[in-house]
DNA sequence: ATCTGTGGCGCG
DNA sequence: AAAGCGCGCCACAGAT
């Protein structure tokens, strides 16, 4: 016999001979990476010793659910078996009620910011249980389990492989553990892996795009790229070679034929920035620079974009990154959900099916509510708190003149500058150009500000000297950015303490919009809501509903961010602006 | 033909 | 073009 498990007194009694264990650690094999295309094989789970291979085609979803129910379970890049899991046995899993812990981003949370002191680099399972356990793990022979269609065509060594990756992902998560906690990092790990099961759901279910109104927006762009790209062409008449089509022979995307050409007509150019261009004021950069506009949607947001749709699902379904930044963010790619133009009518393609709502919801003011929180600084506690204007207040406290929506504008978005400016740690410097006032002034306004807020200096001023002198920055929540390597490869101390001001306030925000994930995933399914997540965007987070129960869903979305917001900052409220429509809104 | 680094620019 | 943090994608340029 092949040994494997087919019933569900087979996994009860597996169940009842790790009883003690601390934690399971379990894996998957698959026919593919899609798992709307590809087939769920096996389930292998177990500890160190002992390993059960489960034929996964074979059981039904509440046996699978018991593997959860009782342990924590730990695996090598969660989010992937999840979906798997969930693709093949769908709601009845309960994975709201399941205990996760990944063993990738445990290492991802141990590393952060440092180069490994291993001579192995990376974070695949084969690396880390070489560097934990010592064992040597054959990945080769995963490359025949693709395109198998059943779980008897594995051959023993296969099977044996698929065993030795639930060994390899115990042993490492034994370790990790005791690091983890050395480091203060259990709190994070945990949000994380709540947080995985969101995700995974997130990529599954994907988003919904209204492909015929997305090309119509993009017609606009190609259009408007073609009469720009005829602009140029008029401008540069004089200074280039002509082509066979009436056009010039210049090559308008290469950055130094742009400069060449612009100085052939007496303009000299250090860089091809949009700024640079609109500065100098030619029309020849300008027609650059219109040009441009409209050629960065054509081709980021065009043909490769829409080739993303998913040929069965009609949707959307990127890879996101759970720990992609340094900072504790989520990254997202294939394609990027988390740069479409947010002041065009692209945001407005992301449709809701018939009979279904989307909820745009987002915190207001993040980073400086938590820069509040950090500070305890008098006066933006109490302006949170009462839903004032921060930005208003502030003017009116830096200019001594009165801000509100009528009267002087211009100085709100002034304090707005450097409210934000300060998250960054920038200086000076950065304001006067960002302003466009001179260095003196800049430097003036800067100290009254700080005149004003003492508080805001002496918690950013304290936390980056503390972060430097420790080597590592941290949030709220315990995640933790090593700095000594940065430091080491020559890194300037300025660049460094920017570094240090900003990872706990950006990291903090990551961390609350992660809790507030996990929680909103479960409070729909606990509550039989039919409402999943389908972007994340830093301080944003957007659901899709059923129209009947859209309502519900919104107040659940406001709910759970705010109390997640309640875990990390407690002295102002981390308050939501949400919206129900039938599209992706602002 | 494929890889890597860079400039530029979309987002928070 | 930058003494303002964090990403991913596009196109180019130079390398293999």
């Amino acid at each position: 016999m092949d040994g494997l498990i087919r019933d569900r007194a087979g996994v009860a009694a597996f169940l009842e001979s790790v009883r003690g264990a601390p934690f399971l650690a379990l894996d998957t094999e698959t026919s593919g990476l899609d798992p709307h295309l590809e087939k769920l094989l096996l389930i292998q789970f177990g500890t160190a010793e002992k390993q059960a291979l489960v034929d996964a085609q074979a059981v039904d979803a509440d046996t699978v659910r018991s593997i959860f129910r009782d342990h924590l379970v730990v695996m090598h890049n969660a989010t992937f078996d999840l979906k798997m899991l969930a693709a093949t046995y769908g709601d009845a899993l309960h994975l709201e009620e399941a205990q996760i812990a990944d063993t990738q981003n445990a290492e991802k949370l141990l590393r952060n910011g440092r180069k490994t002191d291993h001579l192995l680099q990376g974070f695949a399972l084969k690396v880390l249980a070489e560097r934990y356990a010592g064992m040597e793990l054959d990945k080769s022979i995963r490359q025949g389990f693709f395109g198998i269609q059943s779980v008897t065509d594995l051959s023993p060594a296969e099977l044996l492989y698929a065993a030795r990756d639930v060994e390899a992902t115990w042993k490492v998560f034994a370790r990790q553990l005791e690091e983890l906690e050395r480091d203060g990092l259990l709190k994070v790990l945990a949000i994380e892996g709540a947080a995985s099961v969101a995700f995974a759901d997130l990529e599954l279910k994907g988003a919904p795009i209204d492909k015929e109104a997305w090309k119509k927006q993009l017609d606009e762009a190609k259009s408007g790229s073609a009469q720009a790209r005829k602009a140029l062409d008029k401008e540069f008449w004089t200074v280039a070679d002509r082509d066979l089509f009436g056009g010039t022979t210049l090559n308008y995307e290469s950055d130094e034929e742009i400069l060449g050409a612009l100085k052939k007509l007496g303009l000299t150019l250090e860089s091809t920035r949009r700024e640079v261009l609109v500065a100098s004021g030619h029309p020849a950069a300008l027609a650059v620079a219109e040009y441009r506009e409209h050629q960065k949607i054509v081709s980021t947001y065009g043909d490769a974009f829409l080739a993303f749709i998913h040929k069965k699902t009609g949707r959307l379904h990127p890879r996101f990154n759970a720990i992609g930044a340094t900072t504790g963010r989520v990254s997202c790619s294939e394609p990027n959900l988390q740069n479409i133009p947010s002041g065009s009518a692209f945001r407005a393609c992301f449709r809701a099916p018939p009979g279904r709502k989307l909820i745009t919801a987002d915190y207001s003011g993040a980073e400086l509510r938590i820069l509040a929180e950090a500070s305890g600084d008098p006066v933006f506690i109490d302006t949170f708190r009462r839903g004032g204007d921060l930005h208003a207040i502030v003017a009116e406290r830096l200019f001594k003149k009165p801000v509100n929506k009528h009267e002087n504008p211009e100085l709100r978005a002034r304090a707005k500058a450097i409210n934000f400016g300060l998250v960054y740690g920038m200086g000076a410097q950065g304001l006067a150009n960002q302003l466009g006032v001179r260095l003196d002034e800049a430097e003036r306004l800067l100290e009254a500000y700080f005149r004003a807020f003492p508080k805001i200096r002496d918690y950013l001023g304290e936390s980056a000297r503390q972060a430097l002198k420790r080597g590592m920055a941290e949030t709220m929540a315990g995640r933790r950015f090593w700095l000594t390597d940065l430091r080491r490869d020559g890194r300037d101390e300025g660049t460094l303490t920017r570094i240090a001001k900003n990872m706990p306030i950006q990291g903090t925000n990551a961390d609350i919009t992660k809790l507030a994930m996990a929680r909103m995933y479960q409070a729909f399914r606990r509550g039989g809501v039919d409402a999943f997540l389908v972007n994340t965007v830093h301080d944003e987070l957007v659901v899709e509903a059923a129209e009947s129960v859209a309502e519900e869903a919104k107040a659940i979305v406001i709910r759970e961010m705010r109390s997640a917001g309640a875990e990390f900052v407690k002295r102002v409220p981390m308050d939501v602006d949400a919206q129900l429509g039938d599209t992706w809104t602002k």
